[in-house]
DNA sequence: CTGAAAGCGCTTACAG
DNA sequence: CTGAAAGCGCTTACAG
């Protein structure tokens, strides 16, 4: 029957149409601008013959693709896997598309995929985080299309930002463990990416502002996280400082693999040990004991992220220089039910 | 300085070199086709300008595009996160980058969205899994590229396959568990996907092999995976067959929430239930008592698949309808270590 | 090793 | 509501 595999143009929709390929081109674009009669007919031919659009040539003849660009660090990392499903979820009923880069945490790998993805005219452009080298700065900003930070809100978003602060969500957990009578809290922190000094930041906050002058109770590696990373970092809390009796931990990884590290050494959590995490993972409510954590809307700030970009094309939304805070919740559970005795 | 947003063209790149566009082009797709002072004065304009081929032109005039398509279920699932890390560290070295879909499990979603990817022209496809629609078969059997299938060998690839037997690695876990000497092994499944009908598949024949002909001790259910659900699936288990002294999950995050609920009802581990998981996800090894799975290269399968189109596209590589099998390896960890008495 | 001509498949203004 | 003309920025053959 078809042709073995010449594509179907605009210009063959057409002429089966009995109509002009610019008729054809706006039934597409604006159904409304075109006739019902008209429409009828292009929508058939289109059916018929298996038409569609060039992407390629949309993007050259029109100056601008439908594709979003998003930046992270990592695919392999639940934190970005869930952003990056909230991506997903906000172009479902759109015609948007996604171009995904990962960066490894590198400014250099990002600066250059920034320019690679603008020279595609996206509609949008997503960005993990705040410390974009100045150049990559400079490139966002000039940029023609609406560009979304995520992660965190900072303190001068290039357009728009959304997120949370992890200063303070570290700083309410700190508290916590204070409150529920811990009196030697611990950080734990691998992967030290920028929103995890924040949170040590946060943590040491949390310290000061209880009046607590005893040592800093920090133990760090530039290492990637892992579960099997938190319990060595709970070892080597436990040589340097023996006296910790909870520990913060810059996120659940970390706080799963204390968990295991103490039943190993027969640390009774909460008891003898609190455990609070960061993220909230599915898994924190279930283990046992059900671990606490700080809770963030990784979901959420995907699909906020896109909802922004779409309200911007639709002339409405919030206008340049606008930060979104998602906030955190305390999740509170028996891992830091305090201490005994 | 520069012009605030006119982007660069090749033809003001050739200009300022002094050769003619086409050099330019030329320069850029094979450098050793250009004499080495024209390559000099074309590599110092591109810098000069700051020029970006623009990939759509590209595309429209070549009739291809740089980009792989690929078509993964879901990306928050470890599983295909991993894959996806595998197949962006493929194409690191290269001028190739990523479109990914997500089909959410829906085969009339796949099939839409390879329409899609196809209608790009792109360098190669690799979609999760075999259980493509009729239509979708079609179209990536005359695809006009190499197209890749991932996650398991299947009896017939469509072109390329790259994946390993979920149907052997559920089978050897289950000699496992009753060579350790349990009696009365079950199986718990989520999500009941192609994969996890395999496994389970596995199990049985596993069962029939040994020569028990027990009652079938299988849990599952069509909702998401979750650690919480392990633990409500190891209790629907439990009200059902109480006889039952090891577990065969479905995968990690179910085995995760086996073991926390066998903690909370003080059921030892491996002495009175034995648990063993699916992938082998970093945190088993470093769980309490460290958990047992069946470990399957995700990272390598997505390299591979990497690997395979760009072989292809090299002249060399595997012949269409060849499946590559990456195996699996049981990882045996105190969680299954056998009955006690 | 280098270039002039034609064209990839659409959309943008501009008319009517 | 519909269409003829021009062009988006490249690459593909074809010459030389």
């Amino acid at each position: 029957m078809m042709e073995k595999s010449r594509k179907t143009t605009l210009s063959e929709v057409a002429v089966a149409a009995n109509v002009s390929p610019i008729t054809v081109s706006r039934a597409l674009r604006s159904p409304e601008k075109v006739s019902a009669e008209a429409r009828e007919r292009i929508t058939r031919a289109i059916a018929d013959l298996g038409y569609v659009p060039d992407p390629a040539a949309r993007a050259l003849a029109s100056g601008r693709t439908d594709v979003v660009g998003v930046l992270i660090p990592s695919v392999s990392n639940n934190v970005f896997s869930d952003v990056l499903h909230g991506i997903y979820d906000g172009i479902a009923d759109s015609t948007l598309s996604v171009q995904l880069g990962t960066t490894g945490y590198s400014p250099l790998a990002e600066e250059r995929l920034i320019r690679v993805f603008l020279s595609q005219r996206p509609s949008g452009l997503i960005v993990a985080g705040h410390e974009q080298s100045p150049a990559a700065r400079r490139l966002l900003a000039e940029a023609n299309c609406p560009v979304v930070q995520i992660m965190e809100i900072g303190p001068q978003p290039i357009d728009l930002a959304v997120g949370l602060s992890h200063f303070d969500g570290a700083r309410a957990a700190t508290a916590h463990l204070l409150d529920r009578g811990y009196r030697a809290p611990a950080f734990l922190g691998a992967q030290m990416d920028p929103r995890s000094q924040r949170r040590l930041a946060g943590f040491r906050e949390g310290i000061r502002l209880a009046g607590r002058d005893g040592p800093d109770r920090v133990v760090t590696t530039p290492e990637p996280s892992s579960v099997s990373l938190g319990c060595r970092l709970l070892a080597d809390l436990l040589a340097r400082h023996p006296e910790a009796d909870a520990v913060l931990c810059n996120n659940d990884d970390l706080a799963l693999g204390v968990l295991f590290e103490a039943m190993r050494r027969n640390l009774p959590v909460p008891d003898r040990l609190g455990i609070c995490g960061f993220n909230d993972l599915e898994m924190m409510a279930a283990a046992q004991p059900p671990l606490s954590s700080i809770a963030t809307d990784r979901h959420g700030m995907g699909r906020m992220a896109v909802h922004l970009i779409r309200q911007r094309h639709g002339g409405t939304g919030p206008a340049r220089g606008h930060a979104l805070d998602l906030g955190f919740a305390l999740r509170a559970r028996e891992s830091t039910a305090g201490r005994r005795g």
